[in-house]
DNA sequence: TTCGCTACCTATCATTGATAGGTTGACACG
DNA sequence: CGTGTCAACCTATCAATGATAGGTAGCGAA
């Protein structure tokens, strides 16, 4: 017998993937229909679920695939040479700049209200997300000096300030923010200072 | 001819608002079916498109009167007695208070996804928000007593500051965050040091 | 050829938001 | 008292949408 499937399979999956993203940038995560994805893509909507367990599956894997792209940005600025404190500048605009470009992905991994999903699909986000928050708290011990639970919270309160902005630019676009450049660079300012508090 | 329509109508919006919030809360927002309010204040589900023109409408209501809730906190906070900085740190403390415990009006207000809602709709909580603002924006003025762009830049960051704390503790409630109360301090700490900048 | 498997299709469900059209009961008015 | 009007409500039904059932085409192995 054959050993390995054939994986034009895999093909279909990322075609999925990636006309969902475009779709769901577009229009909106909950404006995109299973029938527009597969339209999109070129195949009835039923064969969506040879491929998918469900719609939600869908946008769980964009969420996946969301936070490996935040974690490899956020460690090249880790990685990135200077400073701590300029490397965590960095990881702030790294942060901000992802959330508002990618901001389909973005919305699927922070801002979308949990339905009933499988435990096994919460995990796996779950994880990804812990391994992208681990980055930032690393670079807070290292320009901290220290590994407690004041660094803690602060690496959290920072993210929270981060994802704050982020949601908010997403969010209400429509109110009169001062220009958005600095505004960024304002925000940021305050959460990198808050590092050495 | 009778002058007014008896106001038995009135009682019954506000019963499917108080219902639907309820619903709301214990559910998800996005759970929470037309059948499902329908049935829990005891009529028929097209009996709903009586009181409101869609599902939509209710949420959008609820939004407004969530606002206005809001801002009632926050004025209190800042017409409160005390040096400024100590009335900013109040208003903090409101806000936070309220997002977490009024969180199926928090989402709606702040976290759910655009959809066509009609233009007079979104203008009505468009300016609730604002008005909210608006006191956060004016004790800042107060706190740094000047009016200019950087103060208003401050407010905004601060404003998304708190929303991200509020944002990331209602939908990412299994992330291991520090104790709760320590992080909102912490985190407040930060926000209100920032007017000082 | 024939088996079996993968990817796909058409037909069809159940759920849900929304509409159409009729019924009921209170109340003003002749 | 009869009668008209009107608000509030109901049942029946739609259209859209996520999901399932069951069958088919094509291809490689035996």
């Amino acid at each position: 017998m054959t050993v390995a499937p054939p994986n034009r399979s895999e093909d279909r999956r990322e075609q999925i993937l990636n006309e969902a993203t475009r779709l769901f940038l577009d229009l909106g995560v909950q404006n995109v229909t299973t029938r527009d994805i597969a339209a999109a893509v070129g195949i009835s909507q039923p064969t969506l679920y040879a491929h998918f367990k469900s719609r939600e599956e869908i946008a769980v894997k964009l969420s996946e695939r969301a936070f490996e792209q935040l974690s490899a940005r956020m460690a090249a600025a880790a990685n990135s040479t200077g400073a701590p404190q300029q490397r965590l500048r960095r990881m702030g605009q790294e942060y901000v700049a992802f959330g508002l470009d990618q901001s389909a992905a973005y919305r699927i991994a922070f801002m979308l209200e949990k339905t009933a999903a499988q435990p096994s699909d919460q995990n796996a986000v779950h994880e990804s997300g812990m391994r992208c928050f681990a980055i930032l708290h690393d670079l807070f011990k290292t320009v901290r000096n220290s590994d407690d639970l004041k660094t803690a919270a602060l690496a959290q309160s920072a993210w929270a300030s981060m994802h704050g902005l982020v949601a908010l630019l997403l969010s209400r676009s429509e109110f009169p923010w001062v220009d958005r450049e600095a505004l960024i660079a304002c925000h940021l300012d305050h959460v990198c200072h808050q590092a050495f508090d």
